[in-house]
Parts: structure tokens; C-alpha cells; sequence
DNA sequence: TCCTTAGTTCAAAAGTTATTGAACAATTGG
DNA sequence: CCAATTGTTCAATAACTTTTGAACTAAGGA
């Protein structure tokens, strides 16, 4: 990945989040730009990010992202975004309620999530998640 | 690194370039947005790019790295940056003269080099060319 | 309660990337 | 020509990252 992104499914060095109900985030100040961009330097998880900007406002579940790889896998790329502050993970009931974290972006690297996206739009090399059933849940 | 980058440092997927004397670049349209996501998110290139974008307009020689790696370590990254069409690297005489590819990567990518640079310029923890980064002993 | 759905964790295997030093090649200045 | 300068290549190794399946937890519905 380049950037060292730290434990990666160990013990979380950011928030109190004792007692699991919340995933651990960085906050805003705490995202890196190195490790931000070695995240999106993954198909898989670029393909991930793309798929939340085109539904972005509605929070997606894990298993929306199924066409992109297993459960196990994407549970891993999903962490890696997690935990570089590209996504926030919301736990409601066995669901894990994913969405862009835009503005904490746009605050720390302006105009870079906007950018990343629009050229990950055109790029037909990209995996793509496909239009079929989707249940979205509203947030 | 995460998105594949081909062979580096093996028979170019490029240009005819046959018996040296130019290296091999992707052209415009060849260059991939993964691979320059994860090109960049390596703490040492995106320096190398801050730095390049510091002194736009100027051709810089390896060597002027030096104070972000061995001089093998540079050739191995310098590559990295030249292959996924970040930087081009001119010969001249025993000198490579490096450039930023700032109108192809603009044409790709509106806007991604920009907030890149920006951001990179704000990171305190990136490693640095002018010895902010340099721990001085003293005798 | 039992079953299903959603997602995590673990450990192993595979694959990739980064770093190193020694050896090499090409150019240029003395 | 010789030596220095610039940078590459090679092979080894270290250090990650990604992928996998099996086992697991937690919540919610029948």
C-alpha cells in the first residue's frame, strides 16, 4: 500500500470506542494524506468509493458491495477505507451503515475527493458494482 | 502499492525506445488512476512531487533527492513515478532531468495534481528536500 | 428458541513492494 | 587515458498487503 497505514484490525489507536457498538475512525485532523491516497490506489476500494459518491446522502450496507469481491474481502477493503478516514461506518443492529466522509475530506484536501472521483467515473478499467438489486436504506 | 503497476524495471510495455537513451513513459491516455493513487501514496514520492512541483518549470537531476533516500532507493522510486506517468525523465549526458507531467496528468485527471500538491504542502510529516526533516547532530 | 442474515476475526498462503549493497555502464572533465 | 560523477541493474531480503476459508458473534425474525 506505501503509506504505513498502522494495525489494520488491531487495537484501534483513535477514539475511546470501548465496548464495540462504534468502529474506530480518525478524526478529521488525524487523516493522512499519503495513507488516504494509498488506500484509493486500490481498484477494489476506488471501485468502492466511486459506487458511495454515485449514492451519496443514502448509507450503504457491506453487502451492497458484493459484485466487487467476497464478504471476507470486502469486509478487509472496507476497514482499510475506514481507517484511513475516506469512509465512516455506522453500526445499526448487524449492519454496518457506510458513507463518504466528504466534508472531513474537503476540509483536510480540498478539492482532491472531487477530482478522485470525476476521473474515477471515466475509467471503464475500474470494477464496478452492478445496477442490480439494490435495497438502500435511507439516512 | 495496490494497484498494479506493471513490470518496473523490466522490458517497457511502452514506447519502441529500443538502445537507450530515452527511458519509457506511458502516453497520456495509457496513464491509470490507480497507479497514480498509489504511485503517490508512498511518503517518499509524494516528497519527490511536492518538490518538483516546488521548483516547477526546472529540471531537476536525481541527485537532488538525495536527502529522501539512497541513491538506489531514489533510482527505484524515480522509476516508480516515471512508469505510472507521473514524472518524465529526459537524458542528458550521465543525467536524468526529471519533470512533473503536469499538463498530461491535468488532461486525465482535472484538478487531482493541484489538490495532491496543496495537501502535500500542508503535511507536516512528509518527509522533506531542504533538511526539515534532517535531525543535526552537533559536534 | 432456532434460524437466518450481516459482518468480523483468525491464521495461512500468495503476492507485491521497498530497501540494501555490490557491480555495472555511460559521460565528462582533467 | 583516467578518474569522478550520475545513475541503473541485479539479487537478496525484509516488510507489507491481499486473498482465502473456516469459525465466530450479534441481532432480528419466525
Amino acid at each position: 500500500m506505501g503509506a504505513e497505514g498502522g494495525d489494520t484490525l488491531k487495537s484501534p489507536p483513535f477514539a475511546p470506542n470501548s465496548r464495540a457498538m462504534t468502529l474506530p475512525h480518525p478524526n478529521a485532523d488525524q487523516i493522512s494524506l499519503p495513507i488516504v491516497l494509498a488506500v484509493l490506489g486500490d481498484p477494489t476500494r476506488l471501485a468502492i468509493v466511486r459506487y458511495l459518491a454515485s449514492k451519496e446522502g443514502v448509507a450503504l450496507n457491506c453487502s451492497q458491495f458484493l459484485d466487487l469481491g467476497s464478504k471476507t474481502n470486502l469486509s478487509y477493503h472496507l476497514a482499510k477505507l475506514r481507517e484511513a478516514g475516506v469512509t465512516r461506518a455506522e453500526v445499526v443492529g448487524t449492519n454496518r451503515m457506510i458513507t463518504l466522509r466528504r466534508a472531513d475530506l474537503d476540509a483536510r484536501f480540498p478539492g482532491l475527493l472531487d477530482s478522485v472521483i470525476a476521473a474515477a467515473g471515466e475509467d471503464k478499467a475500474l470494477p464496478a458494482v452492478g445496477g442490480a438489486d439494490e435495497i438502500e436504506i435511507q439516512a
